[in-house]
DNA sequence: CTGAAAGCGCTTACAG
DNA sequence: CTGAAAGCGCTTACAG
């Protein structure tokens, strides 16, 4: 018969009776120590490490309407740039006590894509979790209301929204595409094409607009090429454009997308980076291998993962704090509430990392 | 004041309420609708989705002690593969009714891995999942007593366990080890070279020994040469060995490494694959942006997944109902029980991508 | 087929 | 500083 040497796990009771006090007060050394005598404190704790007792999840989470439980919303992992910002975010979590429940986003991949999407978010919602970090590349109107109705915070990580409302984490994509075209007209290159995605992506506008600006600043024209994002697609396009004209430099919005680039231009032998230099986005371990290396804007999607972390720990602090102040009736109505003083819209520093691929 | 707009979400009792039952028929129609009269159950159920009904997870979880939720315990997801797998797990999970939490297992990074490690395990198992999925390259034995003695399944997932009582999902990668050197050896090539790490990988000794068995079996000479697993400290390691000496074929552990690898052949002007040929293991997109591309033993990581979920999900089911059939004592004790048919290990098949690096 | 009631394991005002 | 007790929102025998 199975289950035989399966032990139960303790119960707060346990561990009250062997330390003969009420669960109460375990209860407390547990939430709220310093409520608590040291000399008594001190002996639960010790009975707490000795029965390896850990408070059942489900029944804190109901009585306290607190889970310290985030959820993570991301498209799929694989794509790019998405497994760093979890990792950076579960590395976080664990530094601040909260455990973390995955949604993968498919909704794109849906017939109804936002009928499924708003049904993603009511399910996040009311999983119980106390803040949402939602990733994507943008998040369209029709989840706003969802967000802002609900009683949570979230916080927009790498992802492109025009509400100002709603807290975000992000990587100036812009000024990091405006800045490395300037760079690069001012070492003396004119003709500089961008590379982008057919596919609509709104980081990926983001970089074509820095990119356009530096090029209408400096009276050079502008040219953005849109290919597959998919090697085996785009390379057939690349071929097609170089073998008739190349430009002095090439900006791709994706470091895969620029390894296949100079990939297509040697196989012309296009000498990269005399004739063309490249450059890419995201620092990938693709620029490593590629030969010649290739230079990267690189973004730290890693430091972008903790940053929303603690800026959606922070704000779930501070509303419960709020929760607490309002709740507290002692206090006079005209009393003064301490400020809000959250940063709520974090930027990300880029860097650029100079490789073979550009002179 | 904050919180004015914020609506607070329908409990079980205003579903009852607006239907005219009580909340037991309510519950009924959410875990057992075979046991509502039709009639009832179409109405309730028109009214759960009017309201938006969903219900608290962790009230729902303390009073059943079923959390549908499984646990996912991984290194980090930057790891080769790794997020690969977790996106076949969540869309398996999606299917089959489960959420996920996530753990991410940084206990290697430790002082003390293994008391971080049997942490971990506690806090996962204290956690109140149903079951656990566990991916790493290993588990050791410390651990095994931890999950044997706990209430929960675990299914080990692309993980080497020696332990055969631990239901698994894995790749046979000595077979396929064994099977692609034997290939090349047909092939009329002698010479023949595995590339490894110098950090020990379960997963990689594996690979090993499937290359020395095929090696031996031809009266051929093994030779194995351990490197780093980062870029830039193996490439100084290839170019002090092929500098002086290269074999006919080389078999490289991770496809990342085969790529260094074959960039510095190229450099040293030894030509692939008509003087080398080589062949590496995941077939991720650095084999395609190779030049030339690479030739790959191809795990498929995302099936290893979704296989792992549905093997946990028939676990945790098979678990329940042996639990009802126990509590239910209406039975005679020698009645015969249904046998359990779940196979609790598993092979997903590899497959092999021809590509120019071979020829 | 349905309802009243106990109970899941915690937290937290409240009283002392 | 501590304990008795109510309550969090569900599930599920039990009785009808």
């Amino acid at each position: 018969m199975k289950g035989d040497k399966r032990s139960s796990p303790n119960k707060i009771y346990d561990v009250a009776g062997a330390a003969g006090v009420s669960l109460a007060t375990v209860s407390r050394v547990l939430n709220h120590p310093e409520k608590v005598k040291p000399a008594t404190r001190e002996k639960i704790e010790r009975i707490i490490k000795e029965l390896g007792y850990k408070p059942n999840l489900n029944a804190k989470g109901l009585a306290s309407s607190k889970s310290t439980t985030v959820a993570i919303v991301v498209p799929e992992l694989t794509r790019s740039s998405i497994a760093g910002m979890v990792d950076g975010i579960a590395a976080t979590a664990i530094r601040r006590g909260y455990l973390i429940r995955l949604f993968v986003n498919n909704s794109s991949n849906s017939d109804n894509p936002v009928a499924e999407e708003q049904e993603l978010w009511r399910t996040v919602i009311s999983s119980g979790v106390d803040g949402i970090l939602y990733i994507n590349d943008e998040i369209a109107s029709e989840y706003i209301d969802i967000i802002k109705s609900a009683n949570v915070s979230v916080v927009l990580t790498n992802t492109v929204c025009t509400d100002y409302e709603i807290p975000s984490v992000a990587i100036d994509y812009k000024k990091a595409a405006y800045e490395i075209t300037k760079e690069m007209i001012e070492r003396g290159n004119k003709k500089i094409w961008i590379i982008s995605t057919i596919k609509k992506y709104a980081v990926n506008d983001l970089k074509v607009e820095g990119y356009e600006d530096a090029m209408r600043e400096a009276g050079l024209e502008s040219r953005v090429i849109n290919v597959s994002g998919k090697t085996y697609l785009n390379e057939t396009s690349y071929y097609e454009i170089l073998k008739n004209d190349h430009p002095d430099v090439a900006i791709v919005v994706r470091d895969s997308m620029a390894v296949s680039f100079i990939n297509v231009a040697r196989q012309l032998k296009i000498s990269i980076p005399d004739e063309l230099q490249v450059i890419g986005f995201q620092n990938t371990k693709y620029a490593e291998l590629s030969r010649p290396t290739l230079t990267c804007i690189n973004t730290p999607i890693y430091e972008i993962g903790e940053v929303a972390m603690d800026l959606l720990t922070d704000l779930v602090h501070e509303a419960e704090l709020e929760e607490d102040y309002y709740n507290d009736l002692t206090h006079t109505l005209n009393e003064e509430r301490e400020e809000n003083n959250i940063e709520i819209h974090k930027n990300v520093d880029y860097s650029i990392v100079w490789r073979q691929s550009t002179k």
